[in-house]
Order: C-alpha cells, then structure tokens, then sequence
DNA sequence: TGCAAAATAGAACGATCGTTCGTTTTATTC
DNA sequence: GAATAAAACGAACGATCGTTCTATTTTGCA
C-alpha cells in the first residue's frame, strides 16, 4: 500500500494522526461494549466531543472504520497475549502462559469484551470485507497458536500422537465457555473452570512422566513473526 | 384496549393468532440470520407481505417481539433436543443422544444459528427484558443438562467424584467451538472435532470398566486410544 | 345477512443512521 | 507574518428505524 489516501498513510509528521489513534482508542472501547455493528459514528464524535464528520473524515467510510477497530484490536492482543509471552520458555510453558494470557484478555476482569468473539458472531452470516478482516485476525491468531502448540510436541512436552488442530479446537472452547459465562451468564469462579478444563486436557495430552524419552529435539522455526 | 394480553392469549378461535405465529416463525428464521437485534419490523414485514403496521399489531413493541422469539426458539429447542432425548436410557445414553441432538442444533446444517449463542453476545452488555428473557431460557437449558449429568452419575455411568458443573462447562465450551469454526471460519469437519471432544470427556469422566471399585483419586487410566 | 370486533393497511412522526458538501478553523511551511 | 495545506465543523440529505394514528378491510358470530 504505497499511498491510498490520507486514511492510511500515518505521514510522520501529521496531527490527525495522534487524533486518528486516539478515535480509534475510544472506537475499540465503545465496540467492546456494543460490539462492531452497534459502533455509531454519532456515539464516536459525542465521546470524542468532536462532531460526526470530524471523526468521519478520518476514516473513508463506516465499514473503513470497523476494519481499523478490528486492527487495532489485533495489535492489542498480539501484544498483550502473544508477544507477552514470547520471554516464556519454548514449548509447554509458553503454551500455559498463551493461555493463561488468553484467558485474561476473554473474561470480564478487564473492562472491554473481545471483539473476535462479538464480532465471530455478529459477522458469520454477513459476507464484506469486514468479516474478511476479522476472519484473518482470528486465523492468525489460531496459527500462532498452533505453531506454540506444535513445538510442544516437537520438544517432547506433548505426547507425538497428539491431535494437533483438536486440541487447539478444545483450547478454543475453553475460551467461548468462559466468556459466555462470565459476560452473560455473570457466573463467577469461571475463570478457574477454563484453567481447569485446561489442565485436565493436559493430562491426557501430555506423556507419562515417567517415560520422558524423547529430550529435546533439534529446534525449528521461531515461533515469533 | 380492555384485555392487555391480547399479545399473548392465544384465544382459541382466533384468526390472527395463525398468523401471528406465521410472524414469530418468518420472525425466529430472520434472526437467527441477522441476529436479534439485527431483526426489524420492516424487513419482517417485506417477507410475510405485510405492511409493518400489521406486523407490530401482533406484538406490543420490538422487544415484546425479541422476547416472543426467544421462547419460540426456546420452544423448539426444547422439542427437538431435550424431549427428542427422553426416549433414550436415563443415564449416560441419554446424555449421548442430549450431546449429539445439541451438536447438530448449533452447526451449519440446519440454515439457521443458535439464538442462545448469538444473543448472549448480542446482549452481555445490554441490561433488559430481553436479556433476561435470554438468561432466564439458558439457565433452563443448562439446568436441564445439569440434571443429565446427576442422573449419569447417580446411575453410576460416571464417576462419583465428578465436578458436574466442571463437565458441563467444558460440553458448552465444545458447543460454542463448534459453533465459531462452523458458522464463522466454515471450518469443514468441525463437527467430528465436537464429538471427539465429548469422547475424551467421557474417557476421563467415566469410571474404568474393570475396576469400579477404586475409592482413591483416580489416576486417569488410559487417555491413549 | 347484518354487525361488531378484530385484523390489516397506509401515512406520517421523530429519531438516528452514514454520508456529502461547503465553510471555517487550525496547523505547517516558506 | 503570509501563504498553503490539513483538519474540524455545521448543516443538510436520504434512508431506515420503531411507533402512533386513523381508515379500511376482513373475520366471526347472531
């Protein structure tokens, strides 16, 4: 994308931009709470305390605008969760603390709710280039989380046979339930029940510790970027 | 108007009341699409060729409608998991055949989406009589399946010592995975993933064939298949 | 068949939505 | 400080929303 509009280009030494992002910072957390479809650009200048076309200005157009929240969420959460645990060691700690990392992103401890499930839902019947977006984030996401997973397997601290892509589909479910729960259902302690489902996966996914046989084994691609 | 409950009498001779549930049914197929807060009047009007006057006569109000269509969603679900399931054995039979009724309830299959699942999203931050309508036909649902569960351990089909609130968090969370791969990501396949889930809850939540008789911790025989 | 009541239609209201346009303010550069 | 570009404003448009009101049609019953 070398130049499009003035949309995109963060051209360094412009002002709106830092107004951009701060929109976009207030555009995340109102979409928290009313989700990608409920986000008004009315609601978005009252709390800007800017007037609608002001902040409309900086986006080309409502669906523009949802793919930027969309972004910016992304960044947020590849930071946070991903990048958070990079410093963990490879192999089932970085695992546990994606996880747990995870976890704490999903439930209702902090104030925002995840836009990959609200959004998962509010866009599975809508085709456009909004669902488009969030289809890639989420895959994303899924992909590191499968690679963190197969380097569990390949240092050993997984058993060989395991179902790679189930056992992510079941980490997945942990997750749903535990936002379900907590969001709507407002039940409390179901934080330690996801944690629990979890370590009770690992049980059976990991090997007897008493046959520790295969020690570590050469190293492959980095699981960062 | 001298009788208030106009909208909810059915009044046995009544013409209307075929076709407002003619309504409710257009109604439940239009938001099981768009969602319940992506339901309008006029949208419901175009398909049942009416004018929207004449749709919102048969309910008092939007929500009124909302909540009308979360107890026909309700009634159905009922029909067709839980009394679908009473035919089978009391105990871990019948929780099987709850499992694989709810399964194919929620995936793509059918044309339409959960409206538990969609709603809660839709309404986890949205305080209302809609969303309690919502909660209050969850919990039902989930009390329902609580008590399978105590039945399959009563009976002995699962272990005494089982966290039933623990197994039915993790089933949901395999409903709700199940739900975000087949509807969102079109994941092919995902319904199997769903059901080798719920096989490997079984493996751990099941008493070992021979000995039923270890009243000890249970050091989780067997997860290798 | 006639009549009251129920059911539907049609038009309109106020509100909100995304979007456009022309103007005015603010910021950057010479 | 003047010139120029970027940014923000304010008003308005057309569309759609839920809702209300008054007619008009249809139904059910005597």
């Amino acid at each position: 994308m070398p130049s499009r509009q003035s949309h995109s280009a963060p051209s360094t030494q412009a002002k709106g931009h830092q107004t951009r992002v701060a929109i976009l910072d207030a555009a995340l957390s109102l979409a928290s709470h009313m989700g990608l479809e409920g986000l008004s650009i009315g609601a978005l200048a009252d709390v800007m305390h800017m007037s609608k076309s002001g902040v409309f200005a900086h986006f080309g157009s409502r669906e523009d605008l949802q793919i930027a929240v969309i972004r910016q969420y992304h960044a947020r959460f590849e930071e946070e969760v991903f990048r958070g645990a990079m410093p963990s060691e490879r192999g089932l700690p970085r695992l546990k603390d994606l996880f747990e990392r995870w976890i704490r992103r999903v439930s209702v401890e902090l104030d925002s709710g995840c836009i990959y499930i609200s959004g998962a839902v509010e866009f599975d019947d809508r085709p456009g280039p909004v669902r488009d977006a969030l289809a890639e984030m989420v895959r994303a996401w899924h992909g590191a989380l499968h690679r963190a997973i197969s380097i569990a397997v390949e240092m050993g601290h997984l058993r060989d046979n395991t179902d790679q892509s189930q056992m992510l589909f079941e980490m997945h479910g942990l997750i749903l339930a535990l936002h379900h729960d907590s969001r709507f259902l407002r039940n409390p302690g179901v934080l330690d029940r996801a944690r629990a489902g979890f370590e009770r996966m690992l049980l059976h996914y990991t090997p007897p510790p008493c046959a520790a046989t295969s020690a570590k084994k050469c190293p492959l691609a980095s699981p960062a970027d």
